[in-house]
RNA sequence: GGGAGCUUAGCUCAGUUGGUAGAGCAUAUGCCUUACAAGCAUAGGGUCAUCGGUUCGACCCCGGUAGCUCCCACCA
């Protein structure tokens, strides 16, 4: 056995362990059907550009659960993705090159994509890799790759026949800027300033006051709403009958004319109570259009131009027109006022746009007729925190649009159908054909309608439509080793941050659902943020994304990362303050470090395999102080509270191993000739136990130096050649007498410390006498420990009072 | 406007069956102790946001109020 260095490289030692990790393949996926399958589904990051710190945090917190499975006897199915293709990637590439997908034949666009996706994808997995994680690369699966194409596309065939999935031409979320459709799930809110014009309308030979903020529309109103308990428009439709033709009003500078019709949903408070409804302004304009069978003007084309039947306005972009109609308005003297205020718009996540709502073409996937199933499938789920499962069952009940799958983008997985020339009737793929991209290959069959020539659909889905297959992706991948569907379905876990609920969450439920009747997962892992301080996520464009991970991990080291990280608890976001990072985590490195030093000086001529016949109570305390401690880290970590559990093991490793048990015993393990050679056994016996199961636990958290411990240390006692194969033990019924016993000599040894410190002695000064305050039942226990307690408390002589 | 979470020592936070308030950091004082001065010991420091209720007893359970944070809605 090697001795351990006086001090702890970290650094060094880091890249020994991940390299000894690589060559015995400490983490490839053996599928041992003896043991319980645990399998995580994690996220694949978005290739959206650099990672951050807060990145790190959560996958860390996920990744320590993989460990601690894996040392709870579990095949753990750990496998790593990349979210490489969508818009994202799109909007990365443009950003680093510059130039715009449209501007480019899309081949071309698709290979730059390609390789800048790959140049990340790299950077991600040497970042992983340094923070020590123990996932299988060989599980690993990307969403632009050909078989998740073939798997996506596959998906979609079926929900598609099972009429889950639909095309149809009608109102949809538009971003002008990456003139594409977009689902609901992609929207923002954001206050700007805006200005609430009142205009005059025309009615019969008066006028009607109606306040907008989107004159630009004008051209576009389809009718007039007022709210049928609104006193003042009350006598207008008076005497009219129901259905009675209903009166007629004037737009302005257009001059033609739109019903006035009542509606519930207006607010009579708001601007005078009379409201134009516009195809569309917003989604309320399109909820009318339906419910009253309106008829709809196209007013904005997809690149953010007015239409060209808009007269004066024609072909100027939104704000443009706003402006010109403002102009004309004015002239003409029909504004009434106008009043600045700041409201809230829906905005595009990824460019910030105002989004619109245009009238298009583009496949959805029903989720507004199945709203019940999928909060029952909810309600199956186990959330940890619990209290994250509202925000599911708020999105899934506030749903106002079917979810939109098809984009008008470049970089992502085709749609694979195409379209009868004549009727339009989709037709799709073989699915033994997929993955197929139509605009290459051609449809060799023949429409219902006879006709022969098809037109290949040109949109790509929705990055999320693939990724919330991510089950499925597994199950493929798990299926090459031999485990079934149904010992794999649903996944053990599902691991994310909060944000992503409504769209990740959301998305992979829904589909699970549809394609088999069940939930994706048993457990839904929740993950805080990381923020910079309160509110303030951390983020490059905000520029307090001081350090990148990389540069982090090479100063502090990635155990020093991993250990800070355990601190969160579970679904609440923390602050990253780098100075406490640095100090609560070196000191901890260190103190384990060198009580290991210590503890593995005493176990030269130690045998695993030898009981002593006669274990002292106090070696028999902290070994069951162990077990406690083990079976309560159990507990929290089986609900994914990983910083309490952490919490668990430090209040033993410091207070009960370090500062009380290994002062008791050190004199009998330096002076068996004074304490007893059975008796050094029986100390050699419990710290071997204790520091062996501390570093268990701790090897959830900082895998390489507990590795580099083991290895050094207790690796040829335990046989195992990773301390990281190694199992938890899994102790019975805990004694609570001996832990009794264990807090009566620590009182004593803090009574002690106390009387010494408060007269300036140093602890090995020599004092008269140390009282021992405990029940009569511990008189015994306390004799045979007398010995050890006369050494750690330099005391003359012991009193007892019972 | 609807919902969720939070409010405990100077700072960051624990406190999961309702029974005398905890840790780390910071501060003060002391201590070279056969692992560790990259350490150890001891101490000071809290009307547990606030008001009311239940209870023999409330940081904990219930209700109200305030502040902070987040999710959702608000887009005429």
């Amino acid at each position: 056995m090697r001795e351990l260095e006086k001090y702890y490289d970290g650094l060094k030692t880091e890249k020994e362990m991940r390299e000894y990790w690589r060559e015995n393949k400490i983490y490839d996926f053996v599928y041992d059907k003896n043991k319980p399958l645990y399998s995580i589904d994690t996220p694949p990051p978005t290739v959206s550009g650099s990672l951050h710190i807060g990145h790190i945090f959560s996958y860390t917190q996920a990744e320590m659960i993989a460990r601690y499975r894996r040392m709870r006897g579990y095949n753990v199915f750990y496998p790593f993705g990349f979210d490489d293709n969508g818009l994202p990637s799109e909007r990365l590439v443009e950003k680093e090159t510059g130039v715009k997908a449209y501007n480019l034949p899309r081949s071309e666009f698709n290979k730059m994509c390609m390789e800048t996706v790959k140049k990340y994808e790299d950077e991600f997995k040497e970042l992983w890799q340094a923070m020590g994680f123990s996932c299988d690369w060989n599980l690993q699966y990307a969403t632009i790759s050909p078989n998740t194409q073939k798997l996506s596309q596959k998906s979609f065939i079926e929900l598609a026949k099972n009429n889950r999935a639909y095309i149809k031409e009608s109102p949809v979320l538009w971003c002008t800027e990456c003139q594409t459709s977009i689902a609901q799930a992609e929207l923002d809110s954001k206050d700007i300033d805006s200005c609430f014009y009142h205009i005059n309308f025309g009615l019969g030979d008066s006028v009607l006051e109606i306040a907008t903020t989107r004159p630009e529309l004008l051209y576009s109103v389809v009718c007039i709403f007022v709210n049928p308990n609104d006193e003042r428009y009350k006598k207008l439709f008076a005497g009219r009958g129901d259905p009675g033709a209903p009166p007629k009003v004037k737009v302005p500078l257009y001059n033609f004319e739109v019903p006035l019709l009542t509606d519930e949903k207006v607010a009579i408070d708001k601007g005078t109570g009379a409201v134009m409804c516009a195809t569309f302004g917003d989604s309320t304009d399109v909820e009318w259009t339906e419910q009253h069978n309106l008829e709809y003007k196209k007013a904005i084309m997809p690149y953010g131009k007015i239409s060209d039947e808009a007269e004066f306005i024609a072909g100027l972009r939104i704000k443009a027109a706003r402006k010109e109609i403002v102009r004309l308005l004015e002239e003409n003297n029909l504004i009434v006022k106008s009043e600045n205020i700041s409201h809230a718009v829906s905005v595009h996540e990824r460019c910030g746009t105002e989004v619109e709502i245009i009238p298009s073409r583009q496949w959805y996937i029903d989720v507004m007729s199945k709203k019940e199933e999928l909060l029952k499938a909810g309600d199956k789920i186990k959330w940890y925190p619990e209290h994250m499962k509202n925000r599911y069952v708020n999105w899934v009940e506030n749903l106002k649009w079917d979810w939109c799958i098809s984009r008008q983008r470049y970089f992502g997985i085709p749609i694979p159908v195409w379209y009868c020339e004549k009727c339009e009737t989709p037709v799709f793929a073989e699915i033994e054909n997929l993955p197929i991209n139509p605009i290459e290959t051609k449809y060799t069959g023949v429409c219902s309608c006879g006709c022969a020539e098809f037109i290949p659909d040109k949109a790509v889905f929705d990055t999320w439509a693939t990724s919330s297959i991510t089950p499925q992706l597994n199950l493929d991948t798990a299926k090459k080793y031999g485990i079934e569907e149904k010992d794999f379905m649903p996944m053990s876990m599902r691991t994310q941050a909060h944000e992503i609920i409504r769209t990740w969450a959301f998305y992979t439920i829904a589909k699970s659902l549809y394609h088999t009747n069940q939930i994706p997962w048993f457990d839904a892992m929740i993950c805080g943020f990381v923020l910079a301080k309160p509110g303030e996520k951390i983020s490059k464009s905000k520029g307090n994304a001081k350090f990148s991970p990389q540069e982090l991990i090479k100063q502090y080291s990635a155990d020093s990362l991993r250990y800070y990280a355990a601190t969160a608890r579970l679904g609440t976001d923390m602050y990253f303050d780098i100075q406490e990072m640095q100090d609560s985590s070196k000191r901890l490195i260190t103190k384990l470090w060198n009580s290991s030093k210590f503890v593995l000086s005493h176990l030269e001529d130690f045998d695993p395999k030898y009981k002593p016949e006669k274990i002292l109570p106090v070696d028999r305390w902290i070994i069951e102080r162990t077990n406690e401690a083990i079976l309560e880290s159990v507990k929290w970590l089986d609900e994914y509270e990983i910083g309490m559990a952490r919490k668990v093991a430090d209040d033993l490793f410091w207070k009960d191993l370090c500062d009380n048990y290994i002062e008791i015993v050190k004199e009998r393990l330096y002076q068996p000739e004074k304490h007893g050679y059975e008796e050094r056994k029986s100390a050699q016996y419990a710290i071997y136990y204790c520091l062996f199961n501390i570093l268990k636990i701790y090897a959830i958290y900082i895998p390489h130096e507990t590795e580099y411990i083991y290895l050094n240390g207790l690796k040829d006692f335990a046989g195992e050649i990773s301390i990281h194969l190694t199992e938890w033990e899994k102790p019975a019924e805990i004694d609570s007498k001996i832990l009794e016993f264990g807090d009566i000599l620590k009182q004593a040894i803090s009574d002690m410390r106390k009387y010494k410190t408060e007269n300036n002695l140093s602890m090995r000064a020599e004092i008269d006498e140390a009282v021992i305050k405990a029940k009569p039942e511990f008189k015994a226990w306390l004799i045979e420990t007398e010995k050890d307690f006369t050494a750690c408390s330099h005391a003359k002589k012991i009193a007892y009072e019972f």
